[in-house]
DNA sequence: TGACGCAACATTGAATACAATATACAAAAA
DNA sequence: TTTTTGTATATTGTATTCAATGTTGCGTCA
């Protein structure tokens, strides 16, 4: 039977604090000060302390001793990086995915493909970039290596808000859409290597986007 | 000039305890009491508890509410999962090494694999086994990818222990220096896409070696 | 004899108190 | 006026205390 899971304060504050860095209300260079966040969670200081523990090793903050833990600002070349993984790290999945994924799941993926069709008619910014995400989620899952799913989502969630921000831009929105009906094709025909090396391209591409946002 | 780096207690605490767990003092199953490991540590409960906040969101030990923290005991698949991520990891980093590495860096690669014939002449385990490391330590560097050079570095120490352990066996010791050649010809050449397939092929020969080890 | 309930103990979860360190500002000296 | 230095204040680092929860074992009752 299910045991029931239950969640030490710590870990809701944690979840809470990071969705706040990526939703941008905590935005990077924004000292976390622990009296304050105490006082607006309404929790003392040792949960806190021990959720900032946790953020600062999934990299989200980082401690200056003495100074405390302030939100990351990660430069271009870190961000490039990280995407560089990414892309290393979703092609791989999208490769295992080819051998391990059940029909139905890569139906999932065609559903989720069509919808992000309809988003890009409708000009839906909001729901194109959550579909999309569901996309690379999936195919991440469909890998079924839990160590390389919770890997991607640890550094996802580091990307999170500098992809939300890059989605504004429009220009390279059709371009993606067939990428993903290229990654969609790939995986149906569980070619593997081919669709690694999209998915590494793919993730490519976000950063020239990404890196015109700075630029400009 | 070179700034101090000071380590907060909480941090010195967490490495200390990452040892402890690495080299098999505290085997898979250990119950990590929070007042005796003060007593042990000399250090009061709270950057215990912080130390034991990072090392859980590093996944090397877990936490039931109200029951403690524990060394992990990964089972056969999540170690299958682990070496299969490790794989695409130093693949990729090895792919990205051949654009970035510099000869001098490639002549240290030479320099240690040929060390490592040295071990295998004398049949020393240990110094094989370190210098094994620190090859594939340095391949990852030389991918000059700071985010996967960490993200490895991570997962790597979950492995250390286990592949520890299997560095007893003999059986695959010849086979796997001749794949080291391997690795390190394909380097040579900047055989990127050769040289990733070589490096996954390579730590899935690993998991052949550790499954042995936990069928006997 | 076995199952249930209660109580005492052990252990973790959370909060508070105290110490160490850094920053900011003002006063004094050059 | 500028630099320096001392002091006050804010903030983090660490220790200790109190509360909540889980476990164990004994005794009682069917």
């Amino acid at each position: 039977m299910e045991p029931i899971h239950r969640q030490p304060l710590a870990l809701q504050v944690a979840s809470r604090v990071r969705d706040l860095i990526a939703t941008d209300q905590f935005p990077p260079g924004t000292p976390l000060k622990e009296v304050n966040l105490c006082k607006q969670l309404s929790v003392s200081r040792t949960p806190l302390r021990e959720a900032l523990k946790q953020l600062i090793a999934e990299g989200l903050v980082e401690q200056i001793p003495y100074r405390g833990v302030v939100v990351c600002n990660p430069d271009q070349a870190s961000i490039e990086q990280m995407l560089e993984l990414l892309g290393a790290l979703e092609g791989f999945a999208g490769e295992m995915a080819c051998l391990r994924a059940t029909p139905e799941e890569i139906d999932a993926i065609r559903v989720l493909t069509q919808q992000m069709h309809e988003t890009y008619e409708k000009d839906e910014r909001l729901s194109y970039y959550k579909i999309n995400q569901s996309i690379h989620r999936s195919i991440v899952e469909f890998s079924k290596n839990g160590e390389l799913i919770r890997s991607h989502e640890r550094l996802n969630s580091r990307l999170y808000r500098i992809r939300f921000l890059s989605n504004r831009r429009t220009d390279r929105w059709h371009t993606a859409i067939e990428e993903h009906d290229a990654i969609l094709r790939n995986l149906e025909q569980r070619e593997g290597l081919k669709l690694n090396k999209l998915l590494r391209e793919h993730l490519g591409h976000t950063w020239t986007k990404v890196k015109d946002l700075y630029d400009s």
